[in-house]
RNA sequence: GGAGUUGGCUGGACGGUCGCUGUUAUUUAUUUAGCAGAGGAAAGUCCGGGCUCCAUGGGCAGGAUGCCAGGUAACUCCUGGGAGACGUGAGUCUACGGAAAGUGCAACAGAAAAUAGACUACCAUUUUUUUGGAAAAGGUGAAAAGGUGUGGUAAGAGCACACCGCAUGAGUGGUAACAUUUAUGGCAAGGCAAACCCCAUCCGGAGCAAGACCAAAUAGGGGAACAUUUAAGUGAAGCCCACAUAUAGUUCCCGGGUAGGUUGCUAGAGAGAGAUGGCGACAUUUUUCCCAGAUGAAUGACCGUGCUUGACAGAACCCGGCUUAUAGGCCAACUCCUACC
RNA sequence: GGGCCGUUAGCUCAAUCAGGUAGAGCAGCAGACUCUUAAUCUGUUGGUUAUAGGUUCGAUUCCUAUACGGCCCA
């Protein structure tokens, strides 16, 4: 992996704003497995970005919500292709069972699906 | 060697590539380099503070603590001591002031449950069922007017005596809680205060989503000073009182504060090492160090080496405790059991 | 982050302040009425009082800790 400014995870490459996510949740592709629910949307900038929804309802324990938001960010820097869209992440609740690698696995396919 | 008690430490290591947050320097669209980057519980929010606002003061209400002495900024914490309970023992546990200030409570059972009384049974008397004596025995209950033995008696009884327990006085030791010795008393009427309460000591309320600053939008007023009248309303955030203040008048000023942003925000009752004092908690002092500061919220991903295959678990203003969760490993002191010398 | 509540039968709630056999309605089951069902009436089942300790003779109640659920504060 070459190091350039698409594969860099920086502030603005995050969904912050309540705006932002009704953008996305308002016209939504949709990819679900048993781990994540992804959606994602067109937007009209020339960055690619992220935003987490992980509930504390879905994962009881903090330590365990910041394992996923890692493995979450790690596998979306790791894509190159995805150059105009925004992606929101739900976390389920079978993520909390499963380690890293399966994770990556299951985000990698959504991601190549979109 | 086995079983155990107490106290303390640790909480994956190393190398490479890429990435995140803060900061310093260089350059200033920004780039590059250096440095730092979760815990012993960061948790529960159970206590105690710092800090901030509530204009200020007094009283009441309310709350907390509760053997004694000390430590601490303070404490529901810690240390040492006493008493009681548990354990063979090392040790562990204890909201452990007051019931002779007052009020209250004790279901069911039982004769009787709080100013005691007499069901069965006992003794005397006698008209054969009254009267008197006595409270030892039985049974009920969580609890029933000291316990055991001997004497004594009509039957009995602290009625008398011995030992034990209890109460009171005095002496001795101890700062004290308390311990102990001795004398006296024949023995009080009990339990619950984590029931109200009394006594002693302490406590104002709310909380960084406190508060301060910048400031789109929206509404139409807001603030300061002076003088005067009045005491209803308001300030108020437990209640009451004091206190202040409104409406209306004059003068002066321009702010107001929702979204959002900045700040509060980390150098501190700080940490490491040493010395001195103290049984100890801890204190004093010397020296070295700067050790997270995010805000949709930073510690990761991948590869390799390698073992014991990594528990509980993630800072959100900051400290001191307590409580709860916790795989494995290590250290020290002590106790009991067994075997050998 | 901070403040504050609650947990009782299958469900909705009492009893808790001031300790003494844990109760009501609905639901369930059985019976009566009816040709049958519904409605109605009668009877009845069902509880580790969230969990673990403590105080007490005795705890749903008082105290402490834990777990779960809920509300409020930009």
């Amino acid at each position: 992996m070459t190091p350039d400014n698409l594969s860099r995870f920086s502030k603005s490459m995050r969904i912050n704003k309540e705006e932002d996510f009704s953008f996305v949740f308002a016209q939504p592709n949709r990819s679900v497995d048993k781990f994540f629910s992804v959606i994602s949307r067109d937007n009209n900038l020339d960055l690619p970005r992220l935003g987490l929804s992980i509930s504390k309802k879905v994962v009881n324990l903090a330590v365990e919500r910041n394992r996923i938001k890692r493995v979450v960010r790690s596998a979306f820097i790791e894509q190159i292709n995805l150059k105009n869209h925004d992606f929101i992440v739900m976390a389920r609740r079978d993520a909390v069972k499963q380690g890293n690698k399966t994770l990556r696995n299951s985000l990698c396919n959504h991601f190549k699906k979109i």
